[in-house]
DNA sequence: TTGAAAGCGCTAACAT
DNA sequence: ATGTTAGCGCTTTCAA
């Protein structure tokens, strides 16, 4: 059960460690000695040591990420564009889901820290972000991703612009009475809501408190005519709150969500899209380039119209 | 820049590096001693490098996972369920997607048992087999998920059974004639059709091959009254090309998918549900656990029945 | 209870 | 072109 080393290599091949090691890295070698010993590896079965091998780069090859709800529509495509850009660059992803627990999320930074990561790209939340900052100031690229720190790289979404989209898109639908199901008072949550200038607003931590949100909507003061969902997480929950409570959509009342997701073509639900397989790439690429200055880079919403704010076809 | 070693520490508090090193593992050191050396740690922000503790450990502490196809909605779940057992037992998870390319496929497993990771689940294509194997046979645990391997662990669906179940439902449901729509000829989809006994049946390889084989059960010879899809990826794309070509679910034709998403409460859809987060928990399990002999895993599918199939209500 | 010293598997000067 | 040697940051005997 003893693995393979080099020095057992450089045994059969009946040549020294380094150059096993030179063959293997591509030194100069005698090609006739690179045969052998490239037979000697495949006889013997060797696989290198990664972990070894990071040590002398001081780091690994592993790209971490932490991801604060991996429930969330949004993470997919992220994780996606990370790990093209990580593949491409002969780096492995390293994941980390921290179920929204602030303990957690502190926890998973610092094994990430631990494990030396050739860089990190972190979803989470304020608490995690003194443990974050010390892995830049360590040298480790790191990314912010879905809010703006500054002095530190970050990828986020023009939130306030998806709000406007979103009242824009409404008003052109004839709908003046929003009331917005938001998810918590995460900034990127409480911008969306400001470009929104809704009639209503609550607010429900996880998809258990979304019945009780959209009632309190529904029961408020004002007739509604649209609610809007600002969390990609909530949406599936408030549409059948929606449609449980005998609502019909557009009719009754319009729906529009943020995050784009697979149903919502069949679904016919209107969305406003993040372009996250591009914000995964690029903060993938942010990390390999590493810039010396901090890079906050905005991506732009976009609005998928379908049917359900009542679009008429133009 | 130069990263805080045990040695800083060391001096810093006035001992050696194995005082510092049996304080941080927990060995006999005098109370006085260790908090001058905890002390130190703190103020000098002291991080130890995980990976120079693996190589002494033989292995990291990490958990690879490698992934097929990350799009399909099968994974998202499973993957919960590693990371779950995983952050409960200090490991983390080190992610690799193969893209469905084969090259990538051993490529990926590769970098993994380079990465001596702590054990490995893949959901790879046969291709990979080898590489796996000899992992195992080098002391890593290795699980493969959704088939089955004689002599490795693996955890996978009864897939007769879920044909079965489907069968069943739709004869149930009054549905005689059915067309199936499947991914391709990996092991897990021919056995759900094989119980599914099917009229018809068409391959799709990708969502873009779907709009075709849908055509091509319309147009056969003979007229169906239910379409199933046997592949979680397809599902979305199935139900779309069926929608829109006016096809009424399930006035006109039944409709019948495999693996539960998020959105089919919403749509209605009837599927036969994998317990893929348990799935995941197993898998993670039986890396943490590594039993001796190889353990084969099958759970048992579940119908959800909605109204897709025409469903009368009892 | 602690320190000195010998590794873990590998790379990188420096010789030859 | 190749071998020798000294590390990388840490753990683990073995003495003291």
């Amino acid at each position: 059960m003893k693995r393979v080393t080099i020095g057992d290599v450089a045994t059969h091949a009946g040549v020294s460690t380094a150059t096993v090691s030179r063959v293997i890295n591509g030194g100069v070698v005698a090609e006739a000695t690179a045969t052998r010993v490239w037979d000697a590896i495949t006889s013997l079965e060797y696989s290198p040591n990664a972990l070894t091998k990071s040590i002398f780069a001081g780091r690994s090859s592993t790209i971490g990420v932490v991801i604060r709800d991996l429930s969330s529509p949004f993470y997919l495509d992220l994780i996606r564009g990370i790990d093209e850009v990580a593949a491409a660059n002969d780096s492995l992803v390293m994941l980390a889901n921290t179920f929204r627990r602030d303990d957690r999320e502190t926890a998973q930074v610092r094994a990430m820290d631990e494990q030396r990561v050739r860089g990190l790209i972190v979803t989470t939340g304020v608490t995690a972000d003194s443990h974050t900052r010390r892995m830049a100031d360590n040298g480790t690229p790191c990314v912010i991703v879905s809010r703006i720190v500054p002095g530190m790289h970050s990828i986020s979404l023009n939130n306030v612009r998806a709000g406007e989209l979103m009242a824009a898109h409404l008003a052109a639908c004839g709908r003046t009475s929003v009331g917005v199901v938001t998810a918590s008072r995460r900034p990127s949550q409480i911008e969306r809501v400001q470009g929104l200038s809704a009639r209503a607003v609550t607010v429900a931590e996880t998809t258990e408190d979304v019945p009780d949100a959209v009632d309190a909507l529904l029961g408020g003061n004002d007739r509604l005519d649209a609610i809007v969902c600002t969390s990609g997480r909530l949406t599936a929950a408030v549409h059948s709150a929606l449609t449980g409570r005998g609502i019909a959509i557009p009719d009754d009342i319009a729906f529009l969500a943020v995050d784009e997701f697979p149903w919502a073509e069949a679904l016919g639900v209107t969305v406003i899209a993040q372009p996250t397989y591009d914000m995964g790439r690029k903060a993938a690429e942010l990390v390999i380039e590493c810039p010396d200055e901090p890079v906050s880079l905005v991506f732009e919403p976009a609005l998928i119209a379908r049917t359900s704010c009542g679009e008429v076809s133009s």
